[in-house]
DNA sequence: TTTGTACTTACGGATTCCCGTAAGGCTTTG
DNA sequence: CAAAGCCTTACGGGAATCCGTAAGTACAAA
């Protein structure tokens, strides 16, 4: 298992959780630290004297106080230690849970786990653990579905109701025109092509007669 | 029922045969002319005798021979009939079963029934004058389908082919291309368009995406 | 406040589809 | 045999689509 972690939030309190979870771990050398830049410090000094970190839990935000800082946020810190440490595991411990942040933090950041804090945030949180240090990603459920395009959960109602009219013989213009009626945004043609093009994209369709045959056969209307 | 009945035949053996079924339908006033010019004359002539025919009987091919007729075919005399004398039920007792000619007889020469002659025809053709009798129209089952669009059976397999082309993202293009490397004949593209636009009239589908979501959900596909 | 990012909207072109017209081939009809 | 009807194929114009670029907007991050 991990030999030497640090975690990194402003407020104690939720320290506090996950040094519990990491002593149920058997995990005992644990450091914490409030800022960014004490976080990133710290790993860097620890390179230095041989005696690395190899776990990394950080929050996203940090409140900003009397300190200046080089590094704002965890967003930050995690895309600076990557380049210089891509060894060093990282986990993203946060109460923001947009699919979009979490592809951010995993895809181009390279975060190897993404946990939301909430009320069952501790078990993902352990769960996590395990999982990142057998070199597996892991996701807190409520987001689990951000990084597969093939899952069903990144089509919304919008682009439901896009389809269903498609699928009625309308064009697009008539869709659009449909939208503006109801009184539903968006509703411009432009943005109903690129909706239906993504939704082709998404679904490996060559075009909107392909993609209906495929949405049909999903039963997804 | 019928009180005043002709039939129309050229082949006085096939009339036996109707002439058993009337029988045993209890119909008794029956009269028979092999000639169309001579069922013609024969029905303008009851109505001013004012004992009117109120069901006619006639098959639609009348080999030529020596005496000139004016009316050459059933299809002309039915034609003919329908304009003068619109209440008088028609029977049309064929051989013909392309769908194309009863629909030709049905809708526009408003013919009552279509019987195929066959193996079953006198049956059916005792279904067909209790059915007309009934202000119904009535259809041998080979030739049910003639009428309705909604139905399959007009549908072949080039169609369902093309339909599955379609339906798997190809363009008119590569689908006619994909036929000509399966020797597959018409594979032009403009033979592809016209099939294609008969299926959209067909389901009544305003285009192709129309088109797919309607076969999708008939399950012919 | 400024910046950044995502989303909506607009526009231009290349392609594909839709639809009518028409010519040539093949079979059936008269 | 000639005429008529149906099918296949070809061509062209107008509509709808696909696809990239870009400008404007709204909202969150720095």
């Amino acid at each position: 298992m991990f030999n030497k972690i640090l975690i990194s939030d402003d407020l104690g309190s939720i320290n506090q959780g996950v040094l519990t979870v990491l002593d149920g771990l058997g995990l005992k050398n644990v450091f914490e630290v409030q800022y960014c830049d004490d976080a990133y410090l710290k790993i860097k000094k620890a390179v230095l004297d041989d005696e690395p970190f190899d776990l990394l839990i950080t929050d996203l935000s940090f409140i900003a106080d009397h300190r200046a800082q080089k590094y704002n946020s965890g967003s930050e810190l995690i895309s600076a230690l990557r380049v210089e440490h891509p060894d060093l595991k990282i986990i993203v411990y946060s109460v923001e849970d947009r699919l979009q942040r979490v592809r951010l933090l995993i895809n181009e950041y390279k975060a190897n786990a993404y946990v939301c804090k909430g009320r069952r945030g501790l078990i993902e949180l352990n769960k996590a653990i395990q999982a990142v240090f057998n070199n597996n990603i892991y996701l807190s459920p409520q987001i689990e579905h951000a990084l597969s395009p093939k899952s069903n959960l990144e089509i919304d109602d919008f682009d439901i109701h896009l389809i269903e009219l498609l699928s009625q013989g309308l064009s697009q213009d008539e869709i659009s025109a449909t939208l503006k009626k109801q009184n539903l945004s968006p509703s411009s043609l432009s943005t109903i092509e690129k909706r239906l093009n993504k939704l082709r994209i998404q679904f490996k369709a060559n075009n909107a007669i392909h993609l209906i045959a495929i949405v049909k056969d999903l039963g997804l209307i």
